[in-house]
DNA sequence: GCCTCAATGTATTCATTGGATACATTGTAG
DNA sequence: CTACAATGTATCCAATGAATACATTGAGGC
């Protein structure tokens, strides 16, 4: 271990290893990615900005693709994980337990929408394996809760997953929306629980 | 008017003035936006394309941002117009025509899907007012055509608008699903026709 | 305790880029 | 036919992504 001299910071010796430069670079480019774009991300700034030399982000990520990608997949997990929760706590019947899943992945959205438009990069462009199946992962799991209300009955059957790539849909949709400030001064849990009742309802006359 | 050899394409004289350099960078612009997307895109690039000097692009937006906006922008225009015209021809019950409209939007999004997340900018980033019209005028047409089917009494009243956010959300969140590949197999046409049937017919059992 | 080695940073270099400024060529309207 | 606005060109600059060779560190085997 070096010594640090943390009493001047003019002459304070930082020691030759950062110690968590990875995430360090991670944090702040969601920063910087939130106020300026993956344009106004540059991987010197994050450099200077941890106090790191130029090169050093490369020991980490390889390329600067490298870095949205972790950046990416971090987001899936973060996403995963928050999703599992709220439905360990989630009660009621299928809508309320829908709305509950929806809420919870628009807010993360809302939170981190400097992350979504890198978690749907679009499949033109050469994805990460890893990128690939943390997607999948996500989406797994609102079809998971989807099939067991179906197995109890609590929703119609579905014989072609055409219902299923319906609430895929509405979820991303939802996303979208909110992100680009399209839902208004509508407040978010509205705009959800109508979305989700919307959904079981259908659009038919009554 | 020059004077133009053609004869040999080593010699050939160049008018000094391109002629339509804007639409030619525009459209190369998207094809390059295609192949390696917005960071691989070089306004450098493009001009040595076009075979024009490195600033000329400069004439014809101020910006790299300048050009992507107004391929956004260009983008919402023809999506109208194609919106437009597949509406003129549709015939059928709300659910035909709403079927209709979605796999127009959809066959858009797939055909330039290199221009959707130009056209879906978050609001975080600063938006040209033009795009902000632009964008409000696409969504106000799959709008229209709810209310009126509302006004006939051929789907339920709708007092909050959570209706109506259901579908542009479903709308919005097609194309993503599109765009990333997540359909799967699944064709587009079944897919699409598959989800607007969903939403008529809502989640709950029969 | 010492030595090797893999992990992690640094120093330096290069081609390319976005952007700015001053200048050249053109067609056209008066 | 002349002045001018539009459109390209030439040239410069700082910053970037990327590559290569070198330095520092700590941990594990001896």
């Amino acid at each position: 271990m070096n010594t640090l001299d943390y009493g001047d910071p003019m002459t304070a010796v930082r020691p030759y290893h950062h110690g968590n430069l990875r995430s360090t670079l991670l944090r702040e480019a969601e920063n910087v990615l939130g106020e300026r774009g993956v344009e106004g991300l540059s991987l010197r700034e994050l450099a200077r900005t941890a106090g790191v030399s130029n090169s050093a982000p490369r020991r980490h990520f390889a390329d600067k693709t490298a870095l949205l990608d972790a950046l990416a997949e971090e987001g899936y997990e973060r996403l995963g994980r928050r999703l599992d929760a709220a439905l360990k706590t989630a009660e009621g019947d299928v809508t309320a337990r829908l709305v509950v899943f929806a809420r919870t992945y628009v807010e993360f959205a809302v939170e981190h929408r400097a992350l979504l438009p890198l978690m749907h990069r679009p499949k033109s462009e050469a994805r990460d394996d890893a990128l690939s199946a943390a997607n999948d992962r996500a989406f797994a799991a609102p079809l998971r809760l989807l099939h067991e209300a179906r197995d109890r009955g609590d929703i119609a059957p579905d014989t072609s997953g055409r219902v299923d790539m319906t609430l895929l849909a509405l979820l991303q949709g939802l996303t979208v929306l909110v992100a680009t400030g399209m839902n208004g001064d509508l407040p978010l849990d509205t705009l959800v629980t109508g979305c989700i009742e919307t959904l079981m309802a259908g659009l038919r006359p009554c």
